[in-house]
DNA sequence: TTTCCATATCGATCATCTACGATGAACGAT
DNA sequence: ATCGTTCATCGTAGATGATCGATATGGAAA
């Protein structure tokens, strides 16, 4: 009975095809995503990185100061944020920049599309 | 400092033109829909009643038939469901039949849209 | 009205989330 | 080596989430 619990163990979402993925999966990995863009200020996150050229630069610190939130649970969100599937993040001396994991919104769209269409 | 809590209070989402919405409450609204479909088994729920034609009958029972889960456990999650503005449920003598409120999937499509591409 | 369904709610338990300040670790510059 | 900056992690507190069995509620049927 029952469904696992799931981000826990770093069950991170990759972008793949999802023609010829199982319903249970696609629910898994909807489900997943859709707790990480389940708070606002991970919400706003997303939008700032959606906001920036492909080549990806947004440095952790403008993220903290475009939020409410001390740094710590800034730094939290994006840990959720990446858990989850929706961000990578990649060190730059001692700085870290964020970028959105490319294509995926489109793959959440397409999760969405294929869960609701299917069946 | 920090945002609202969510869910408690019925923050009901409403379906509404979301062109004129100042970017905050977008924020809220996605957060708080997507709060509503971070689990599988309501995004099940979610899937069945989309699945049903408009004139919308999905009776309470045979959703939580469809779930590995025990009856309240579902009862739960449709609370949840109803809470963050996905479904509406009616009482039919002693049951219950469950619809995906009407519009909601492009209402999400479209805050989606407009969060990650605004400004 | 008594019994039987179908749902909702209650109470308990344990896990997870959200937030913060404090501390740690890595780096660049002095 | 020491210092300041940048970010992650720890520890904590309180709220919320997920799940179940048990119980309440309310309509249907007997």
């Amino acid at each position: 009975m029952a469904y696992d619990r799931m981000v826990q163990k770093p069950a991170r979402t990759e972008v793949e095809s999802i023609d010829a993925m199982p319903l249970d999966e696609c629910r898994e990995k909807l489900a997943l995503l859709a707790k990480g863009i389940s708070h606002p200020a991970r919400i706003e996150i997303v939008r700032m990185l959606a906001g920036k050229p492909p080549d990806c630069q947004c440095i952790c610190g403008e993220i903290v100061k475009a939020l409410p939130l001390a740094q710590s649970s800034v730094s939290q969100h994006l840990k959720v944020l990446k858990e989850t599937g929706w961000i990578t993040g990649e060190s730059m001396g001692a700085s870290v920049l964020y970028c959105l994991k490319e294509g995926i919104l489109d793959y959440y769209r397409q999760l969405m599309e294929r869960i609701i269409t299917i069946n």
